[in-house]
DNA sequence: TTGCGTGCAAAGGTTTTGCATGGCA
DNA sequence: TGCCATGCAAAACCTTTGCACGCAA
């Protein structure tokens, strides 16, 4: 976390705009930067790194890396879930993330933290796999 | 799986070692190709990384997208080490990987499926969060 | 001898950075 | 007015690919 976002410009809000409207999948710098010029609303590529990273530092946005290390994926988080404190399980296939309010799952932590000593931090950490609309489908 | 290796070559040797040796943790193509160099056996990034594709595809090393969406990390997998079946854990502070053999997190498959619809995919998921050394120190 | 493997260089794609300009507060 | 934000272009990186040559079997 470097710098704090101080002022509101047009291609912030057309950023994090793009980003709500796509909320319930993840999205590429790229798709953005398209995306916004199709829109009418060109915003350069180093803007949107640039307050992506800051999104992303602010928790506002989460980053993924799935796509075989090609680019990143990015993905809202509406402020109302509260996302620190449970799983997310992220489809390989269709890019759905499933936020998952689970005991089972919450227990999970403290069993790696007892008996691995190993501290999981939720923020980062996403379990890749198939969803069932996908597995069905394959 | 594409092709299959046919040929021993100096190279393959080279590279297979490079990862034994490293068997305890991930290294990326960079760091192997640094190595080699090194240790005055070069060998091209071509190669490696051509090599690095067959041995991932033949389930003999396995690659983590992990380091910030940068660089790709491999990983030897022993023979008699079944990785497919444990969970991989990852310290944000020191970038220590922990192999986690562990009945409870294999649990945590078949609950996952269950419950949540949810086919999780090992190769691809890694726990992010702090080890006990990093906790401690911070 | 055959055909896979290698090396080099170039290309491809994503992300970062330097620097001058623009614009919010 | 003072900074921060933006845009452009260039650079930095990682990875892939084409092609000619080398070498294992």
């Amino acid at each position: 976390m470097t710098a704090v976002t101080k002022y509101k410009t047009k291609q912030r809000d057309q950023i994090l705009d793009c980003l709500i409207r796509n909320k319930d999948r993840h999205i590429t710098a790229v798709e953005i930067i398209t995306a916004l010029k199709q829109g009418g609303n060109p915003v350069s590529k180093a803007t949107v790194y640039r307050y992506l990273d800051k999104l992303v530092s602010q928790g506002i946005v989460r980053k993924y890396f799935i796509e075989e290390g090609k680019s990143a994926c990015y993905q809202y988080i509406a402020k109302n879930e509260d996302c620190g404190e449970h799983y997310h399980l992220k489809c390989i296939e269709c890019g759905q993330l499933i936020h998952v309010e689970c005991k089972y799952l919450e227990e999970l932590d403290s069993h790696v933290k007892f008996h691995h000593d190993f501290e999981v931090d939720h923020s980062k950490t996403v379990l890749y796999g198939c969803c069932s609309n996908c597995t069905n489908e394959s």
